[in-house]
DNA sequence: CAAAATTGCGCAATCGTTTGTATTTGTGCG
DNA sequence: CGCACAAATACAAACGATTGCGCAATTTTG
């Protein structure tokens, strides 16, 4: 069965094609009879648009490229989810490529995005990216670029992000009034803004409380579950902690494996919290405290942004969604 | 600044657009001398080629639409990466879009991918999909439909689905082998297809092993962790339960939680198996057995599919994907 | 060496819409 | 009735790439 066009709508009513654009457009200029006229056999004969036609003649399109290092994390479908909420109401489409935490297959995606002239990318920066020039060359070609989480400042263009220092301010100053005292902060690539901003927030807890910080205690580059589980055995006595802030739940879950073998006190006598909040957090058993992150939020002020982006006014802003600090278990 | 077009390129070259296109094709009919000659001067203009116009003129799109009911389910987030790993080095793209468990979005996603003139979905029914009008649609225009997990066998084309039968066999015989006796099964929606396979599976253990089997023990539409949870309380003194096999892993949390409270000595002499083992299963205490599932080889063989499908031949046919026992501390 | 085949490229139509500019038809007013 | 003017529609040129066909120059063939 071949595709309906509205040239062989206009056949059919004896108008021309031009007339048919018009009507289903709502165009004043076509007489309400006719719109109607045509609307109905539009619908009879099942027509639907062709968008690529469309958009090649607009020299616009309708689709948001999004690239997110992964997809199956909750952080970032719940973002995919906040995104269509505000971008599928108001008529675009979302083109979604995972960049694996690859700089390749970020490059990759961000090309074949400008390939299918998308009207703007959506982008949280793989942990390899350390070289902005795929995404200079988008904001030069008057691409809107907008950033959430992983961001790069030297990027012209709206960038939203956690509120990390105060996540990582109340995880730290939590365990702090719990009575800990000697508490690792098991980070992740310093590089990264995330990282660095949570490292910012757990020392200025630590510096308005205890005075002062000590910089043996924050381990770099510890946010996958095995890493987790072999630091917390390695430093645990060497460095004689009491507790951990994670900036990432999977290493708070790794401490919390690594923690029954050893003859620590957990949780009576020794603090954990992660970051994120991921579903797992609350079905442990002591359950883990965390720093609960609103990515539906991030999404839906990303998209807000992006639709404005694309109606001319680019906010050249960072904008700070806040998070929340869960008690549960992990800390006494 | 504008988009470099192969018109810009041409001029800039002294040639037709039409030496440019085919040289980028690396047609044999422009010589090797001019084809090194226009990719280099594409590269240097920094040329990336209109894929809307490419698609339109050619009448067919290198795009795929995908439609899953979420997207933050790992079964699901798996599978998309899955069939990324097969369809992106082929040169295709994925436009992902989610039903919400809804048949509303669900055919909105539909209508939207064709619009764009996809060339091809993949979909994964929502639980509310109770007709195929929009489906049926799509084959009628003549666009490759393949289905997974969830699919309607009146449609034609390839189903990617899990071996659902034996993995609920593998889960019930276990159950019995390690001696319990009356097994619950928690299933889901009894018209959706993986979830009659389910019971089926079920049924298959239980008639082996004990003969008969009690249609009582079998319970619909639990598959939520608050269905699960309230479920187990009701009805493991009335039906006098020693067991319960889940069809889904967060309705067996449900389940779990509820035991909590009970006098039930889980897991000693109470057991439990989920299916679907998501990444929580293991980090419960006691761990809870499972039936894994291999999202990522279901997109990879949708995928293929797909292509086979676009390259003219469409196999009419439910490839089965083997399931795995996964047996941890809830069943003793 | 002339005829035929091959090579290398240009011409122009086309995909389905959109949109600026005609052109036709209809209305109001003096 | 005739003219200005508005309303409704038609015409045609784009958007950027692809491709069948044609034509010249070059090479092969008998």
């Amino acid at each position: 069965m071949k595709k309906v066009t509205i040239n062989d709508i206009a056949k059919k009513l004896g108008v021309t094609p031009s007339t048919i654009s018009r009507a289903l457009a709502d165009n004043k200029r076509v007489s309400q009879a006719t719109r109607d006229k045509v609307k109905k056999m539009a619908k009879e004969m099942g027509y639907q648009p062709n968008l690529m036609a469309s958009s090649l003649r607009r020299g616009k399109s309708d689709m948001i490229g999004m690239i997110v290092p992964r997809i199956n994390r909750h952080f970032f479908s719940n973002i995919i989810s906040g995104v269509e909420e505000i971008l599928n109401p108001a008529g675009y489409s979302l083109l979604i490529m995972q960049s694996h935490e690859e700089l390749d297959s970020e490059i990759k995606a961000v090309n074949s995005l400008m390939r299918n002239r998308v009207g703007g990318i959506i982008i949280s920066l793989s942990v390899e990216t350390n070289t902005v020039d795929h995404l200079q060359g988008v904001v030069d070609a008057n691409v809107p670029l907008v950033q959430f989480d992983r961001v790069c400042k030297d990027l012209k263009g709206p960038k939203v992000v956690n509120d990390n220092i105060t996540g990582a301010y109340l995880a730290t100053s939590n365990l702090l009034k719990s009575g800990f005292k000697r508490i690792a902060h098991f980070s992740g690539n310093k590089n990264i803004n995330v990282y660095a901003e949570r490292i910012q927030g757990y020392k200025k807890a630590i510096a308005e409380i205890l005075g002062e910080v000590d910089e043996a205690l924050i381990l770099e580059d510890i946010i996958t579950r095995d890493a987790g589980f072999e630091t917390i055995q390695k430093v645990i006595n060497e460095k004689e902690i009491d507790a951990v802030f994670c900036a990432g739940d999977y290493a708070a879950f790794g401490v919390f494996e690594g923690l029954k073998g050893l003859k620590a006190d957990f949780p009576a006598n020794f603090g954990l919290v992660g970051f994120g909040n991921e579903p797992f957090a609350e079905m442990l058993h002591p359950s883990l405290s965390s720093i609960e992150q609103d990515g539906r939020q991030i999404g839906r002020i990303a998209a807000q942004e992006m639709i404005a982006a694309i109606n001319g006014d680019l906010h050249d802003i960072e904008r700070l969604v806040p998070v929340q600090f869960i008690k549960r278990e992990s800390i006494k």
